[in-house]
DNA sequence: ACCTGAACACCGTTCAAGT
DNA sequence: ACCTGAACACCGTTCAAGT
């Protein structure tokens, strides 16, 4: 029950602890991207050396990977009660805006697949999945492929906004970019991509991301009935 | 017509060449993972100096971008003709199996949005799409969704495996690791985690996989009917 | 035109030494 | 117990100098 209490001396400032480490790292990686992490910058931010960070953390990796549930901890315990299938929508909607206030969350989750950040949101979709009546053979494929479409857009998002801005894009000139690259690929050999070039240009992310996660969760019901293959 | 010839002198093996340096690397990166390829190695490799590969590759995200679509272009150059169906399930396998034995192209596919390897595969995918006779309106959201799958579940592997090799275990001390650290989840917090914890050990990748393609296929068809929000 | 290889700036990480 | 900061090994990248 007792939760740990900060040591009784009062210094100037607060000490160094885990938690201001990667808060301070969260910090780092939203002004200044992925490779904005690092233990100069971190040491200098915290007004420390470099090797007083390793006291409270084991490595680079375990501090990505702290700071990343961190992350996701906080934007999962927002409790949503509804229809099992609107709360999956409103999660994966949370999720998708988690993204772009922390687009290097989309790439440091796989980094961790142990357990922390992604089960917990393999278990909010999880428990939806039951609700909704699949059966337990079909649960894993349901939720898995939620999963892996879900932080396969998370992963491409971020690679396309570090990618923008390494480069000083904004996001318009971004789209603006591929669409036109795309516009000029070889008839013969690109019909499609040509084709599809001009919607590139004002899609709106967010409704795409929702449409598929619609599109997955008609094939989730459309299986549940009758076929065990 | 004419391919590009090869310079007439014929040197102690052969000159650097932009191709070499590719296949070098492909090479390195199959070999060591992610974190092999440096110019240093590679310049070992090559007998050469590490300045002599900038004068055939600007940096390095560049000489990465370049191996993955080398990778992804062959993979892609082998054509299936039935269903269209039957095509995307192929097109999607043969992909599975490209990860699994180059798992460093999951993760540097994101890496260069523009045009090249991800352009490729959504070619491939989308004729099909197309074929199958989906909307014009609802192609975009049902190959978007169908790419965004494939590239989640490969850059999850190409992670899965990564984690596993950087700490010397095969798959399957992999897969129990995970199975027993999700089943010492609070019952409380992570019933379904759990519940679906014994089912990791002995799952099959490469079939999970393809039931999120026929559960997303699903959705395409039952969708591609009334519906237009 | 192409290659060499020393040099630069910058990493993650360690560790003896301090308090 | 916790922090300091110099030192180490290793990066990507550059560039004067060579052929």
């Amino acid at each position: 029950m007792a939760k740990k209490k900060a040591p009784a001396s009062q210094r100037r400032e607060e000490s160094l602890s885990r938690d201001c480490i990667i808060e301070a790292s969260i910090e780092l990686l939203d002004s200044s991207g992925e490779s904005g992490l690092t233990f100069r910058a971190l040491s200098e931010r915290l007004a420390t050396g470099p090797g007083a960070i390793y006291w409270h953390v084991a490595n680079k990796s375990d501090l990505l990977a702290a700071a990343c549930d961190a992350v996701v901890a906080r934007a999962m315990n927002q409790t949503v009660v509804t229809t099992p299938e609107s709360t999956i929508r409103a999660v994966a909607l949370g999720w998708f805006d988690v993204i772009e206030e922390h687009p290097w969350v989309g790439s440091a989750l796989t980094s961790s697949p142990e357990l922390s950040p992604i089960v917990r949101i393999l278990e909010r979709i999880g428990q939806q999945i039951r609700n909704l009546g699949v059966s337990d053979e079909q649960q894993w494929a349901s939720v898995g492929t939620l999963m892996a479409y879900i932080l396969g857009v998370s992963r491409q998002n971020a690679a396309n906004g570090e990618f923008a801005r390494t480069r000083g894009l904004d996001r318009s000139d971004f789209l603006e970019a591929v669409s036109t690259a795309w516009s000029q690929l070889d008839p013969q050999q690109y019909p499609f991509a040509r084709s599809v070039a001009p919607r590139i240009r004002d899609h709106n992310d967010r409704m795409d991301f929702l449409a598929g996660i619609d599109l997955i969760l008609d094939g989730i019901k459309s299986s549940r009935g009758g076929d065990d293959v």
